[in-house]
This record gives C-alpha cells, sequence and structure tokens, in this order.
DNA sequence: TATTTTTGTTCTACTTTAGTTCTTTTTTGG
DNA sequence: CCAAAAAAGAACTAAAGTAGAACAAAAATA
C-alpha cells in the first residue's frame, strides 16, 4: 500500500483541500510533511497518481484532485498516532497557575482562576502541586529570578532549609527560605538587599515547597 | 484543485448569480476578486472552464454557468478538528538530552545518547530543539545554575546578547552570552569569577540559543 | 437601422509563484 | 561496509497573477 510520507501527502492535500477549497502548493506541503525541498514532493506525488490516489494537470500550479483515500494506514503512521496519543493522556498534566507571588494577596484567594501551567508528568509526580509566576527579586541569589514560573507542592510542614510558599497573617504570601528557630520562624530571602524577617510561628502559614522551576527566555 | 484566486472568484460568481438572478459581468468580477484589469478574470474563467467548474457561452456577455463547487467540510465539522489539534498543542514532546555542557565535549558527538527530556509542546514550537544539564557556575548571575536544564533552540546564527551553545574550535562547548565585535567574538559568562573570552569568529560555532530553562529541587 | 454603450477577447510586457529536472548529499537496510 | 533509497539543493521552465491598451462582438437605445 503506501508510504507512511506517501499516506501523510495525501491526507493533508485532502485535507487543506477540503477545508479551503483549494489545493497546497508544493512548498506548503513539503513544510506540512516535513521535508526540506519541493524535489521530494514531487517524487510522492508521482508516486500517487502512479497508484491512482490522485490526477493532476501536469505543469498547472495546484491542480490536484484526491481520486480516492486508502482504506488502510501503513502501520507506521498508527503507531505515530498511539505515541501521539500516549503522550497527551500520559506526559502531560497540567497543574494551576495561581498568579503571581509577592506581597499581598494570599495563595488561596486568586485559586479560582482557570490559568493552567502544562509540565512533564515527572515533575508533578506523587502530591498535589501548583504553579506561580515569581514577582520580584528577593531570591535572585540561588537563580530564582523575577518572572520564572516555580512549580510548588502543597506542604503544611517544612523542614529547615526548605524554600517555601509562606503566607504571613493569612495575607501575604511569599516565597523564601525557611527556618525555624525555637518558637519563632525565620523567612529567608535570597538577595542582600532584603532582610531576614523573624516572625512568631503562629504567624507563618506553610503554604507549598518549591519542586522546580521553569523560565522562558525571549 | 484551484487556486486561491480561481476559488475566490468561482465563489463570487456562484454567489451573486444565486443573489442577483444573473452572472455578473468581467469589470465586476475585476472589482470583486481585487485586480484592475478584466485580462486576468479572462485568464481565471479560463482556467476555471479547464477544471470543469464553469461552462460558458464564447463572445456572450453574462453567460457563465457554474458547474459545480469544490465540495467542503462543514465549518462545524473542522472547527471540531481544530479544537482536537489544540489539545496536541498541550502534549508533551520528547526531545533529545545531549547530556552536560561543559567543558570538554562538542554536543554532536554525544548526540548519540537516547536520553530524553519531556517538555510542554509550547516550549519546542517552531523549531528544532535540544535539552542539556548545566554543569558549573559560570552563568550563575543570570540564574542559570549547576544542574539545571536548558533547553536549546538550534540554530547556527545568534544575535548580540542572546545567550549560545557555543563550539570552540569543534571541541568545546560552552554556555555563554555572545557578542559580536568585528571579526571577534566575546562569550560572556555570568560570574565575577570567570573570564570573558575574546576569540576569532573563525574559531566559534553557535549551535543554539537557550530558549529555557528546567530546574528540578529533589 | 444606426449608433452608442457595455462586455468579452486578445495581445504585450513584466513580476511572482509554482512545478520540473537534475545533481549531490544523507539516510537506511541488508 | 556497501548499495539502494530518500532527501536536499540548485537551476530551470512553465504557469499564474498583474496591468494596460486596443479591439470586436453583443446588447441597449435612440
Amino acid at each position: 500500500m503506501l508510504t507512511p510520507k506517501q499516506y501523510k501527502l495525501l491526507m493533508f492535500i485532502n485535507k487543506t483541500t477540503k477545508e479551503t477549497g483549494c489545493c497546497p502548493s508544493f512548498d506548503e506541503m513539503k513544510d506540512a510533511v516535513g521535508l526540506k525541498s519541493k524535489s521530494g514532493i514531487y517524487a510522492l506525488i508521482e508516486a500517487l497518481v502512479e497508484r491512482n490516489f490522485l490526477r493532476k494537470l501536469p505543469h498547472k500550479a495546484r491542480a490536484l484532485e484526491v481520486v480516492r483515500l486508502p482504506k488502510l494506514k501503513p502501520s507506521a503512521v498508527i503507531a505515530e498516532e498511539k505515541k501521539k496519543e500516549d503522550a497527551l493522556l500520559n506526559a502531560m498534566v497540567e497543574i494551576p497557575l495561581y498568579g503571581y507571588i509577592a506581597a499581598g494577596t494570599p495563595i488561596e484567594a486568586i485559586a479560582n482562576e482557570n490559568d493552567k501551567f502544562s509540565v512533564p508528568y515527572e515533575m508533578v509526580r506523587g502530591g498535589q502541586y501548583y504553579a506561580l509566576k515569581v514577582e520580584g527579586d528577593s531570591m535572585e541569589g540561588i537563580g530564582i529570578l523575577n518572572g520564572d514560573t516555580v512549580i510548588i507542592k502543597k506542604a503544611d510542614t517544612a523542614q529547615n532549609g526548605d524554600i517555601v510558599v509562606a503566607l504571613v497573617d493569612n495575607c501575604e504570601a511569599t516565597l523564601k527560605q525557611i527556618k525555624k528557630e525555637g518558637p519563632e520562624v525565620l523567612l529567608i530571602p535570597k538577595n542582600d538587599s532584603y532582610e531576614v524577617r523573624r516572625l512568631p510561628a503562629s504567624r507563618v502559614k506553610v503554604q507549598g515547597i518549591l519542586s522546580s522551576l521553569v523560565r522562558s527566555y525571549h
């Protein structure tokens, strides 16, 4: 029957003519099929014409017509589609993106947004996670920059030295390193321009522990 | 099938004959399609007749007949399919993880590994990408730490100020900010303990541009 | 019917887009 | 490792698109 490339091309031609009413050009086809040169498209089309899946007017632009479609998919195409589906089901996980973390609002107050952030499944295995955009430079010293997205594992306790989302007085959420000292808690920024805050433990609530970080350039 | 102009004209002819009961003149068509001369319309009509979408009585005014129209998918179906595609856009894709970038080996020498790294599709749309583990602290100043994974877009040229994977003398690959100064290239680390390297452009090959960064905190 | 107006046809010239052909390079499978 | 197939790339040729003008045939109308 057809080779995977032939199949892919035929389906593409069929799809675009049915959707737009006009036939794609060789250049458009080469992009769709993933080739870098039109000459490959030419060969594929010759093959499809020979096998009577296409009809063409030679030397005319965009003058192809689909005669028939194959009843069988090449197994390589089936495999590829299955792989994509698996990727869809397994690898992708969406976690809520709660907005910016800075001074001000506690996380849960803005938890009703439905922004989502997609992360690899491995990054959020075993636990509940959410994402936050970092605002400000108070953690610059350990490579957490303004605009980064941090992925936080929900937790209400943390170990000394963990980077946590800490809610102070039920109204202000920040990302800081935490350290317990007896009845008090230290919230330690990682930037010399900021002061360590020392608070009674009762005023600080841990809302999660930093699990990973994603940054986009440009 | 048809070229975009042919399609547009055919649809116009079909629409106006259905609405007004008579066929538009060449002048009306040229205005509708956006041409300044009737001769183009003539050519388009000849093509449509050849492809058996129109029938005409030669030398008669307004004597065209639409034989058939390209059969399109209902737009509802197209919308449905687009939705499915969007779902795939949210899927994860795997890109090759080429190992550590530091001093020593060029990237391509270790490209035969089959480690993979999963990232959201949005992060790697339009281009070829690969992932590298960062080794060393030479870029600490802009928040790129030892052990981070960087996602690199393949490219062989870069703009001043881009963070790039640079291959020096075909044997040593590093992640640095790049700056061109006439015949020379500066490779700028972001850590005061490291020196800027100034090299003739011929010794430096760009292998990719930093696109995003992922960090895991155990 | 004669005349005017509308409309279609033809031609030339030029630019852009698209298809074809061929050679070289890369990839693949035995 | 080699041969065959696939792909890339460049060069080339043809068609499509654009415009303008001139003209011929048909339609309108006086």
